[in-house]
RNA sequence: GCCUCCGUAGCUCAGUGGAUAGAGCGUCUGUCUCCGGAACAGAAGGUCGAAGGUUCGAUUCCUUUCGGGGGCACCA
């Protein structure tokens, strides 16, 4: 029996209650069931009578009575225990909780998919770097976190789309060409140029594919150069994201938003709608209806758009798309940006409260890494890919809530120890797999199961763990955190090890006997397998058969 | 000045309107004739920054306050 159908038997009580006429009190969709802290509190929890004691009118311990009755005849449920002011305390059958290592198993990498998002139609918007240079560590927590949520809402039933805008129009793509220009000609760096060594690189790159640009005048050669290093540029980027095991659906380029007049049409769009305004020659948006602090400019006094009213079209564009709920993901310094965004939702007719979701996460540090030589005073994310691991790192930044800010120790990160968490869950899994190998070679096969033999503490611990995934899946979705995934794994893991020290999964010494004990506890060993890969891969983390 | 995030064990950090606030590291004590010791069992270590308020109950929600990070462009 999982926590899911748990609740939702107790639900099922709740309503045979009421149909009854013993309360009367409206209820709740779900009920919450917990595991306790303390073992001696039974399987499972709920405080669903001290929530609805006081709504029906009863003392809540007399409300829990009520509950009790009923919930103690659901089949696998061996007893209900009514404990301090109201709380119901359930204990399973052996066998009803052990059929769970079953599920998993045949579920497959299935478990811990949910219905909770069913239905919505998300735009995820992150990383979305300028191309213009390598990803650096600003990027980084945003790879790992966004691709991560990405995953959860899937998992969670949502349609996704993940999007990564490039800001590939606007004068630093000039800036940024004619950087590349004079390192051609070895030319010093140009005002307000891009300076790191990666621009050599990329002048080597264009001089490749076209040589002739080299006897070129800057004004003739510069619209190649900047095709030419831009493409280049962006290669670079795609590549060091799938390093890192992320991937877009989308990549949207703002220029295509200018080169289709969509700029224009967007500010025509929200003039309908009525906020536009002009003053002092330039176009206005009146954001101030909606929150902002201040109007914001659309487009200059001397005809050109601003990043906002690019920004404003993309927003369009993603409405057009279908997508009813458009989440950005943006660091700490656009903080200031959260409500121009917000508001842009407002002039379109949009909920700014359902239709768009800003999350800002705080910057990250890395103690005593090195700076990139290739691309100026930066932490490249290559550097880190190849210094740390992709599997350390992504781990390691999907652990922590992105409102926390975080100082990486890279000495830590590298050691395979307990002091590095991933290797602790990843260790689990490999353990995991060793032991199923194991067992095969002592001809421990996964033929018999019977769920009753699952008796030792550990195993009821291990199978409660376990049977959380599809909501604490569900949990991370709604709440975009999927830091809970990696703090549920080390649970599993730390409730897998204490299983493996306590019990056999093969026959031991001279006794080679398989019995249906080795053969059921195979099964709560594949389980635990599934479960850490589960939720090593919405983590992007692999989940190695060997260490 | 305004906005926002953070403040929990010696360190790095989780967590929650409820029963005894957790993990790892560090410190201390144990566990290998046997499936992977990258492990397990246990001990010590806390006025949950402070003060008010709401509540049957607050570390959690609200207000104030102290300390720290970040942000407040006709830049992109």
């Amino acid at each position: 029996m999982t926590p899911e159908e748990l609740s939702t038997a107790i639900s099922a009580c709740l309503t045979e209650a009421v149909a009854a006429g013993e309360i009367t009190v409206d209820l709740p969709d779900t009920v919450r069931v917990e595991r306790p802290k303390s073992r001696e509190h039974g399987d499972w929890a709920t405080n669903i009578a001290l929530q609805l004691g006081k709504k029906a009118g009863m003392a809540p311990r007399d409300f829990a009575q009520l509950l009790s009755a009923r919930l103690s005849q659901v089949p696998g449920v061996s007893s209900v225990d009514i404990a301090g002011p109201g709380f119901l305390n359930i204990t399973l059958d052996a066998a009803a909780a052990g059929e769970l290592a079953r599920t998993i198993v045949e579920a497959g990498s299935a478990y811990g998919h949910n219905q909770s998002l069913n239905g919505q139609v998300i735009n995820m918007e992150f990383v979305s770097a300028n191309p213009t240079g390598p990803l650096h560590i600003g990027h980084t927590r945003w790879a790992a976190l966004g691709d991560a949520i990405a995953r959860v809402l899937r998992a969670s039933g949502a349609a996704v789309t993940s999007e990564y805008y490039i800001n590939d129009a606007g004068n630093q793509m000039n800036v940024f060409a004619t950087s590349v220009y004079n390192r051609m000609h070895s030319l010093p760096v140009p005002e307000g140029g891009y300076p790191g060594e990666y621009i050599q690189e990329l002048a080597d790159i264009v001089l490749e594919q076209a040589p002739q640009l080299k006897d070129e005048p800057l004004e003739t050669a510069l619209p190649q150069i900047r095709e030419l290093a831009y493409a280049a540029q962006m290669a670079d980027i795609k590549r060091t994201l799938a390093d890192f095991g992320v991937s877009f659906d989308v990549y949207f380029s703002e220029a295509t938003l200018h080169n289709a007049g969509a700029v224009n049409d967007a500010v025509a769009r929200l003039r309908e709608q009525g906020h536009v305004f002009d003053d002092a020659g330039a176009v206005w948006l009146r954001t101030t209806d909606f929150g902002d602090d201040k109007d914001r400019v659309m487009i200059r006094a001397n005809g050109e758009p601003t990043y906002f009213a690019a920004d404003a079209a993309y927003y369009l564009s993603k409405k057009d798309r279908g997508f009813e709920q458009k989440i950005y993901l943006l660091g700490a310094d656009h903080h200031g940006y959260v409500n121009r965004l917000k508001s842009i939702a407002a002039c379109a007719g949009d909920d700014p409260s359902h239709n768009i979701e800003v999350l800002i996460g705080q910057l990250i540090s890395v103690n005593g890494a090195k700076l990139s030589k290739r691309a100026g005073n930066i932490i490249e994310l290559r550097d880190l890919i190849e210094w740390i691991g992709a599997d350390a790192l992504r781990y390691s930044l999907a652990r922590y809530p992105a409102d926390s800010p975080i100082a990486l120790d890279p000495e830590q990160l590298r050691k395979n120890s307990n002091d590095n968490p991933v290797y602790y869950v990843q260790y689990a899994h490999a353990r995991s797999r060793a032991a199923a190998r194991q067992a095969e070679a002592k001809g421990v096969t996964r033929g018999e199961f019977d769920a009753s033999l699952l008796t030792h503490a550990t195993e009821n611990d291990l199978l409660a763990v376990l049977g959380q995934l599809p909501s604490v899946v569900a949990g991370a979705a709604e709440s975009r955190e999927p830091h809970r995934i990696a703090r549920y794994l080390e649970q599993v893991a730390a409730a897998y090890h204490s299983w493996y020290a306590a019990t056999r999964i093969t026959p031991v010494g001279e006794d080679t006997q398989v019995t249906a004990e080795h053969s059921t506890r195979l099964w709560l060993n594949d389980a635990t397998s599934q479960v850490l890969a589960n939720g090593l891969g919405l983590l992007g983390v692999s989940a190695p058969e060997k260490m």
